[in-house]
DNA sequence: GATAATCCGGTTTTT
DNA sequence: CCGGATTATC
């Protein structure tokens, strides 16, 4: 391959030449010109870091438009996350205006669910169902797991649930899943329990995130909605993809049907920037791609406009490692380039003082005018920033860390939520279950147990039981009066909803539940922290046309709303660093074990060790100027140290782009250190396998009780049958007196 | 049914 | 070591 760093023979197009007629399309270079204006056929566009990537995505949406080739909702386009979408239709529509906004553009979650809500009853869904967030997923397939009598010890709901997921990914529902890839997990029957988990799923009219793609997919692959297909097919004209490298093997199908009559896809990815096929992506879309589309145009963008010259050999030397790349190359884009300041990598003696250097170096920046905005922190895992975050507090330098928990995510909202869920959804089980006994009203496991009991025996949701049970004498008398009152509560709400505005009913809803009361109660320090968060989420309510369109934004868009402009240093993780650029960019905990971390080696081997390359050439392309490598040779983790070698990576940078500046004989005899760290670090907790507890049995069918029959009840005792109305039955108990109970509480004596 | 004691685990993360 | 989640105890 040629010298990358040779800039004699580039040709630039004038921009005369485009101009004129075409204005959009001035100040492209050569090959993103051509990634624009081949809009016809398969694309394949390679775009390496600082290429100029969602320039030419967003041109050539626009071009498409603007030649008059098709309409804007003739145009599919789909990113990974939202704000990458709201950055495109606002350049798009910098473009061509208003039209931007009838574009189909959004994420593969957000279109699924659009698809999916006009079609929801095709794959047995209402069109208002529910979509999930994590911990709801984990605490329905944890009840499932536990009515299969699992032992959830041993085998943790979040093992099962990731092998479900990795089957989502590939687009496999339970009757297509493979044993074989859960291996002897839940005792064998991990698809089992996949199958019961989508059951259940589909009773309580809910999806999880990979449901919003599968069940798009199999409604599309489904023989019978073969009309639907070939109209959807041939509704989008035109189709393009960001960041393509990331997707999964059921998004990549999801595409492929979609493209399938047109054949006018253009897919944009990186196959360096590949790190996160822990979620599921597959690089290997990018392979397949060549094959099912015949005739692929693959264009290759490499002109870097983003960083010096060194920064970028020193890239491409540490990503020359990999096996089996694509092959591309970063060449500078700027002819005049200056080659830029060398690679810093410093060597310090611990953790902390590496924070002090690089808090140091900050200052130094600062001084010589650089803004704090324009300086990252960027970590391998989310532990590291403690360090940073101390020694920054104590310099008086202001930061922010990116990432996190998000708004949406902390308890008292996702409590907030649940009271709004069920007033919007009655039949959201996991929502109601989460305000049963919250803020704490004396109605414990038992009373809750009652209700699910009642709940499967009639096969309705938790709230209708609810309902049913404060009828009878199941409860106990105080229980029973408290329930009574939330049910009729509920009631009052959902009465509410077509005539309060509903900003206002919510905050009804917090202020009569008790739910502000509890943490005004409270005494702990964070307590007015979390009323003005729910203050926070009933102003962001206001926003929303409906209750229910807030519930959906809530649960697509689990975004922070980062208060851009200050300027502050940037602290935040490689993974999430990706697609952003700063000036100067610091790399601390470039050891062995923290980075590559020894769990991803552990887990995925020389496949893994990639992906953490990966991750340090993502990390080292998000510098515009400088970048500053650092590792430390001990590092106190659980509060015990450990002494460690320099990353690996460390080396493979070039001689000629570093300056290493460590203390010498720092890295003396201890060369198995970084093992012994490495093992245990990897050391998988396994235990003895223990025969999960059978199912509880279930009480007799109910519906064979007429007056007179013997009946035992299990916290009553036995007792005569005196009259039966429906379901319900009362019953003359021998000591207990006479109680109104429900048949499936009985078994004939 | 609510609080104290103990045990376990502890990368990356969007939707 | 710290936080959470389950378990033991009142």
């Amino acid at each position: 391959m040629n010298d990358p760093f040779d800039l004699s023979d580039e040709p630039v197009l004038p921009p005369a030449q485009v101009g004129g007629a075409m204005p959009w399309l001035n100040g492209l270079n050569p090959e993103q010109l051509e990634a624009v204006q081949t809009t016809e056929g398969p694309v394949l566009v390679l775009s390496g870091a600082g290429t100029g990537k969602t320039r030419v995505l967003t041109t050539r949406l626009a071009h498409i438009l603007l030649t008059g080739k098709a309409k804007p909702w003739n145009i599919l386009a789909v990113t990974f996350t939202n704000k990458a979408a709201r950055e495109m239709r606002e350049r798009v529509g910098a473009l061509v205006g208003g039209a931007a906004e009838q574009i189909w553009l959004g994420t593969f979650h957000a279109l699924g669910v659009r698809l999916l809500r006009r079609h929801a009853p095709l794959v047995g869904l209402e069109t208002n169902f529910t979509i999930l967030d994590t911990d709801d997923q984990l605490r329905l397939l944890k009840q499932v797991m536990e009515a299969e009598g699992i032992d959830t010890k041993r085998w943790t709901p979040q093992s099962v649930m990731g092998v479900i997921q990795r089957w989502k990914d590939r687009g496999l529902g339970p009757d297509k899943a493979s044993g074989s890839d859960a291996g002897d997990l839940a005792g064998g029957k991990t698809i089992g329990l996949y199958r019961l988990y989508q059951e259940r799923l589909l009773t309580l009219n809910a999806c999880d995130f990979g449901d919003l793609l599968l069940h798009c997919l199999t409604l599309m692959q489904n023989p019978a909605n073969k009309d639907l297909l070939a109209e959807l097919q041939r509704q989008f004209r035109y189709i393009m993809v960001d960041e393509y490298q990331d997707t999964n093997v059921s998004q990549y199908l999801w595409l492929r049907l979609l493209a399938q009559h047109h054949r006018n896809i253009c897919c944009v990815g990186d196959d360096d920037q590949s790190v996160y096929s822990w979620r599921g992506a597959e690089v290997e879309n990018i392979l397949k791609f060549e094959r099912d589309f015949e005739n692929a145009k693959i264009i290759r963008l490499e002109a870097n406009y983003r960083s010096t010259p060194t920064i970028l050999k020193a890239a491409s030397g540490l990503i020359a490692n990999n096996a089996g790349r694509l092959g591309k190359t970063l060449r500078p884009g700027r002819k005049d380039a200056e080659s830029g300041a060398p690679i810093v990598v410093r060597g310090l003696w611990d953790g902390e003082d590496e924070a002090r250097w690089v808090v140091e170096e900050i200052e130094a920046l600062q001084r010589g005018g650089s803004s704090l905005a324009q300086i990252a922190i960027l970590v391998r895992a989310g532990f590291q920033t403690r360090e940073f975050e101390e020694r920054l507090v104590t310099t008086g330098v202001p930061y922010k860390v990116v990432g996190g928990l998000r708004f949406y995510e902390r308890q008292e909202i996702r409590d907030a939520l649940a009271y709004f869920r069920v007033v919007a959804q009655p039949a959201d089980d996991l929502a109601f279950e989460r305000i049963f006994n919250l803020p704490k009203r004396g109605l414990g496991d038992a009373s809750l147990q009652s209700v699910h009991l009642l709940a499967r025996h009639q096969g309705v949701p938790l709230f209708e039981a609810a309902r049913r049970i404060v009828l009878t004498d199941e409860l106990t008398p105080k229980a029973r009066g408290t329930l009574a009152r939330l049910v009729e509560d509920f009631d009052r709400w959902r009465g509410l909803v077509p005539n309060m505005d509903h900003g206002e009913l919510a905050a009804t809803i917090l202020d009569e539940c008790g739910y502000t009361a509890m943490w005004q109660k409270e005494k702990t320090p964070d307590a007015q922290g979390r009323l003005e968060n729910l203050k926070e989420l009933v102003s962001a309510l206001e926003e929303f046309e409906s209750l229910g369109g807030f519930l959906e934004h809530v649960s697509l868009v689990m975004e922070n709303d980062e208060q851009t402009g200050l300027d502050r240093v940037v602290i935040m993780t490689l993974h999430g660093a990706k697609g952003l650029e700063f000036d100067n960019v610091f790399l601390p905990g470039w050891e062995e074990g923290v980075f590559p971390h020894s769990r991803a080696v552990a887990e995925s081997g020389a496949k893994g060790l990639e992906e953490e390359r990966r991750l340090a050439y993502v990390g080292l392309t998000r510098a515009r100027k400088r970048v500053f490598v650092s590792y430390a040779a001990n590092r106190r983790i659980y509060n015990q140290w450990q002494t460690s070698l320099p990353s690996r990576f460390t080396a493979e940078l070039p001689e000629a782009t570093v300056d290493r500046l460590a203390e010498r004989g720092m890295f003396g005899g201890v060369p198995d250190q970084a093992n012994a760290w490495a093992q245990d670090w990897a050391s998988v907790t396994r235990g003895a396998p223990r025969r999960g507890d059978p199912a509880p049995a279930v009480a007799a069918p109910s519906g064979a009780f007429a007056p007179g029959t013997r009946v035992f009840h299990q916290k009553f005792g036995y007792g005569r049958v005196i009259a039966v109305d429906g379901n319900k039955l009362d019953v003359a108990f021998d000591k207990a007196g006479e109680k109104k109970v429900i048949d499936s509480f009985v078994q004939e004596a």
